[in-house]
DNA sequence: CTGGGCGTGGAATATTTATTCCACGACGGC
DNA sequence: GCCGTCGTGGAATAAATATTCCACGCCCAG
């Protein structure tokens, strides 16, 4: 019974036990990398839970964690889970609490700003989901599915959007162009016949992106306008209007809404296609 | 088998409990009062605990215990130690699996795949607010209010992350340059003394953005990582590692939780600058 | 006193949970 | 292309843990 090249001794404290992590990570098996992976991600649950529940989450069979315990250095699951156990410090039970604990450091402190943009991206996400407007979002869903080349436009804040929106299209095989921006290039010459536009501003909307949107409902191209409120310059323009309701923090917008919608209008539109 | 003066249902939150616990405290024999007393002084231990442990904790048997769980109103230790383990960090594990189905039985209804968008971000908030760090966020900020230009690195995923927070410094006067994403730009010559990198990516990590974190560290210049798990590569060359927890379905990630800790960054980062 | 009800502790049992073990299969070196 | 090594998953087993049950004794009412 040698102890070939690992450490013999288990951690004793968290800390040591992330080192050691770390120390073994790079030359590790598939499976047992996948328990590093899910434990390192969720090291908060190790106290609370079972062999069983932690190999679920980590999709791996019981007996994969049951070596990896052992290779860092606990004689099984059961040593590994006392530490956690003994380390275990009520931290916050639950969500309000821990908020309220955030919020309660002086003002403008990194933690309490924090909490404040969590709140912030909470609320949104909340009020979409209680006021979303299934009709208009199938119509969205509808007109995009069934367009040539989708134009993403959105200038600003709205860019992060569109862009976040070209990445997954390109990934669903969907084709897509990114207008907007960084290069300030005009593309408008892009838009041809069959081909749809997304466009996506908030106030104080953004000149270039209402234009893109003038130009294609000119050319009779559809619209679908992805905006704050039913008073947005786009709406105008637009064939279907989704507004989400973004609550925002200071001059700072949360975004988690707008994203959410977003992802939401992709995947529908992505697996229409797919049908085709 | 009659319900006599007790309350038929088990607690269902933590604050359900408190008040339950209150109020049978008064008429208790002798041994089940002691498993009152010692409950309430220990609360957050029962997730942790067996009912040996805390039966010892009470000085009472575990019989004793076993009945104060009964006369609760759970069926017995178990189902009220789950309730604490729940309360401790939420199940988001069969999460992934719920999205694998969704995609699986072909539902996605726009409507509901919004829903689950939702779902899934307002989860990753209220983990994030949860178990973020505040000690390494503190770190972060004070180092990069302290760099002279800051360089943000975000491919593809954390692109849309990282545009957004050159929006945000560039509003706030800070001197940002932002890397990556489209014109894959080889910029690893504007790092100079005096600079920060804050580097995003997620797995499957990108190989550019652990590059360019490696040749700042290399340089001595000082890295935050914005990062999914503290197995992430870009760990090894961090000053201050950030990590988010993101509810995360192949390409679909909700970004609500780490858009949030970058705003947070950013405005943390701007006021202090401000002040210098 | 004396009988009945209730609280009690501990021992027996059921159940869950951890841990070991081994046979199979992939992979790489020879 | 064969053999040895190593990773793997699942089934068998061991251990821990929860839960039930019952006999004893205290206390109070009759």
């Amino acid at each position: 019974m040698v102890e070939t090249d690992e450490d013999m001794r288990a951690p004793a404290t968290v800390e040591e036990f992330r080192l050691r992590l770390a120390e073994v990570l790079d030359d590790l098996p598939r499976r047992l990398r996948q328990c590093a992976d899910y434990i390192a991600a969720n090291t908060e649950r190790i106290a609370v839970s079972t062999v069983a529940e932690l190999a679920a989450g980590a999709e791996v069979p019981p007996s994969a964690l049951m070596r990896f315990c052992q290779i860092l250095g606990f004689s099984g699951f059961s040593e590994m889970q006392r530490l956690f156990r003994d380390a275990y410090s009520p931290g916050f039970p639950d969500y309000s609490t821990r908020l309220k604990n955030l919020r309660a450091g002086e003002a403008g402190s990194p933690a309490a700003l924090l909490a404040e943009f969590v709140e912030a991206g909470r609320l949104s996400l909340e009020t979409l989901a209680k006021q979303a407007d299934e009709e208009a979002l199938t119509r969205a869903v509808d007109i995009l599915a069934a367009a040539g080349t989708l134009h993403l436009v959105g200038y600003r804040r709205a860019f992060p959007v569109s862009s976040y929106l070209a990445y997954v299209l390109e990934k669903m095989a969907v084709p897509a162009m990114l207008h907007g921006g960084l290069g300030k290039l005009e593309h408008r010459h892009a838009l041809r016949p069959g081909d749809a536009v997304l466009a996506i501003t908030f106030a104080p909307y953004s000149e270039e992106t209402i234009q893109m949107a003038a130009e294609a409902s000119a050319r009779g191209l559809p619209v679908v306008a992805l905006t704050d409120r039913m008073t947005s310059p786009l709406v105008r323009h637009a064939t279907a209007i989704l507004t989400v309701p973004e609550v925002d923090f200071g001059a700072f917008r949360s975004l988690s809404a707008t994203i959410a919608m977003a992802m939401a209008l992709a995947v529908a539109v992505g697996t229409a296609r797919e049908v085709l």
